[in-house]
Formats: C-alpha cells, structure tokens, sequence
DNA sequence: GATTTTACTTAGAGTCTCTAGGTACAATAG
DNA sequence: CTATTGTACCTAGAGACTCTAAGTAAAATC
C-alpha cells in the first residue's frame, strides 16, 4: 500500500479530475459544481482553482481548449486525459486508505465488548 | 455549519488530540501509537510531531510535563486540557462533514436509479 | 447608469509537512 | 569493550498548497 501523505493538503487534485470525469468543464463551472454537489461545503477561491488547474495540465492529467462562444467571448474546457483517468482511480484508493485510517485514530473500538 | 479548508492539512491537530484523549503520552510514544493504531498508515516525522505539540501547546489544547524516570532521564508527557476536549469534538463532527463532503464528489451517486 | 455576475489570471502571505541536522544517553550486539 | 541501534527531544529551511487581494474585461440585471 502506498501512502500519500500530502492526500491531507492535497485534495483539490482528486476533487477537480472526479468532476472532470463526468464532463469537461470550464473554470467557473467546476467552482459552482463542486459547490452543487458537496452540498455548499466545497466553494473554491479562485487562487485556489486556476493554479491547481494549470498544476493538473501542467502534469498531463488533464487537457484545456479555449472554446469560442457564440457572443464572441472564449472560455477555457478542461478535458481529462488517459492519465489523469488512471491517476484519479490511484488517488480514490487512496482516499479510501487514509479514511479507514483516519476513522482508526478518531473513532477507536472499543477495546472490550 | 462552519466548514474548515485546513481539514484538509491540519489532520495532525485532530489526531494528536484523540490520542491523548485516551491517556497522556510523550513524543516519542505518540509516534509509535499513531502507527500501530493506525496499522501502520501514520508515520509522523519527528519534524512533524514536535513542532505540532509545541503548536497545541501554546494554543492551550494540551499542557507538557516533564516527568523524571528512575534512571535520571526526562519525557515530556502531554495532557489534554478542557479546552482541548471541547475543540476535539469540534473537530471530529467536522471530519464527519469533510468526509461526507469528499465522498459526494468522489463516489456520486448516479442520478437515475 | 450602476451593480452584479461571468471568466480568467497572478503575486504574495500564511500554514503545514518533510528533510536533515543536532544533542544525549541506554541497551544490545558483536 | 566498542559499535550500532533505539529512545527522546529539538529546530532551521525547503517545498507545497490555499487564500487574500488585486487586475482585466464584458455581459446581464436592476
């Protein structure tokens, strides 16, 4: 088992490529998804985003394309790419690992039954 | 619900405190419960540890004693304090929303059934 | 016409973890 | 008896990430 310590401060990452899995998206989009979806508690700064963004592409884990709308304004689609896929499974079993671990320390068994 | 981001970094603080819930230990005894506990998954670097407790400490969620051994050695054995109690259970409904979180991006429930 | 919303970008501060080093003594191995 | 390993604490500095805050620009709403 792998251990990823940094999943602790490193979260975005995994959060950005599972929504990126379901469709491509642009930057403002995926602020207000993410915040759809987690039910309010997910609400990305802006400075938060778009470097993780260009972090992910950067690394090849996903792919952006300035799409040309129809008023004439571009917006940047972010696409998830081959590795990113195989990345974001890694990091959903990491995520799993470091819950279960997690859940050891703050919620022990009680010893006897 | 208040929602803290540094969750996501700040783990340490939460599991430091659950341990010394259960009995005041010193540094080096942490590091060793943590693993154990966790089946091995946290192994806190003295880099980590140290500067955590003396964070804590000043905070007021813990309080050092150095306590003689009959050999003339010292341990500093940390306590949990009041205060420290109260922020732990904070802490621990908020992993629960962190969590609960996290898992709506990453495991979302398909939307027909 | 003014404000809000959409949409992207970046610099800099703050925080946390780790590496790597230091100090010191006890216990065990060879 | 000497070398290594384990116990036990501490800290400086590098690296990584998030946020604040600011800038740019135009569409939509009030």
């Amino acid at each position: 088992m792998v251990i990823r310590r940094d999943l602790i401060k490193g979260s975005s990452n995994s959060l950005l490529l599972s929504l990126l899995e379901l469709q491509p998206m642009y930057g403002y989009q995926i602020v207000k998804e993410l915040e759809a979806k987690s039910q309010g508690y997910f609400k990305f700064k802006e400075g938060t985003l778009y470097p993780a963004l260009h972090r992910l592409e950067k690394s090849g884990l996903i792919t952006g394309k300035w799409q040309m709308l129809p008023n004439g304004r571009q917006r940047r689609y972010y696409y998830i790419t081959d590795k990113g896929q195989t990345k974001l499974a890694l990091e959903k079993s990491q995520w799993q690992d470091f819950f279960t671990a997690v859940k050891l320390i703050l919620q022990p068994e009680p010893s006897g039954s």
